[in-house]
DNA sequence: CTAGGCTATGTTACATTATAACAACCGCTA
DNA sequence: TAGCGGTTGTTATAATGTAACATAGCCTAG
């Protein structure tokens, strides 16, 4: 298994990241198939726009970049796009920065954690089984039914540490 | 110790709420007052408006709130407000749902980690060591630096779920 | 006690993020 | 091929948050 296979909670390190385009990309459209739902032109763009960026990318901004290749502009045709990405599992909104992020285990369904780093804005999605059993345990002694997790977490990646 | 005198780590139950916002402003009187900080008139008043709520309450709520009451009611007011009593620890922003609630431990500088609950809209303040811990060994394993953490965990408190 | 500097507040304008509501279109299938 | 459901277009507006500069209030040095 090469750098390149693995799977990239490697945000903050280098990797192909073509190669996580493509491959989250392909797998969208797998998923979409097998639900029977349709990840329509607008909304495969929105996907690899996200892919593209190596930071979490803002609503308006994305619709910029839908705008500059002859999309509609208007908003709706993003926050749709992006509910629709959302619902399916394909992407994070981060709510701490008003920004979205792909997610790298779709099909998976889990809650994204992350690392936001206040300095290169990269995001590292995190699956940490063990916070996760520290709040379910938590939330089974408050007698609290979990439905959706938002943990962000904002700090300095390794390598913004290093440059400074 | 009584149930008044607990700490309200009790949002989702019975306790006596006036006690709450009694000792959360003298709290925060206290330690503006070592910290050389000036609790002015408005800021005061905020702190208690998002004491007497039941609920985390938006900044536009807290200006009409304020407006009622002969304030000045440009937006300006309240997010310099906000930003004061962010800063002081005196309150959490849940950025998940762009809202504002007291903490419940000002002076131990700290974290916020909330419950929210979808039915009530409730907020129940944590302070999980364990969950701290976890995402600390976590930030360790990748060289991360925590410098803000946002953890909102959505789902039904132990009293909706009962008269669901 | 008052001048000047710092902090806080007032005021206007605007930026950013997100949604409502209805019309037009498109693809499927009965 | 008519119609139905889902998708997209379009216009308008709501909700949230900030910039920039003017004014006022508080404190302290002289």
């Amino acid at each position: 298994m090469t750098a390149s296979d693995t799977h990239p909670t490697t945000a903050f390190s280098q990797h192909d990241h073509n190669h996580c385009i493509d491959s989250a990309i392909k797998q969208a459209q797998k998923l979409c198939q097998e639900r029977g739902v349709r990840l329509t032109r607008i909304r495969q763009r929105v996907l690899e726009l996200v892919w593209q960026s190596h930071q979490p990318l803002g609503a308006y901004t994305l619709l910029a970049l839908l705008a500059e290749e002859g999309f509609n502009s208007a908003p709706p045709t993003i926050y749709r796009a992006l509910e629709f990405l959302q619902n399916e599992g394909l992407i994070h909104k981060l709510a701490s920065v008003n920004a979205y992020t792909g997610c790298t285990n779709p099909g998976n369904p889990h809650e994204g954690h992350f690392f936001l780093c206040l300095s290169c804005n990269q995001a590292l999605e995190l699956d940490t089984s063990t916070l996760q059993n520290s709040l379910q345990n938590s939330a089974e002694n408050h007698g609290f039914a979990i439905a959706q997790q938002t943990i962000e977490i904002t700090g300095y990646c390794a390598q913004c540490q290093q440059s400074a």
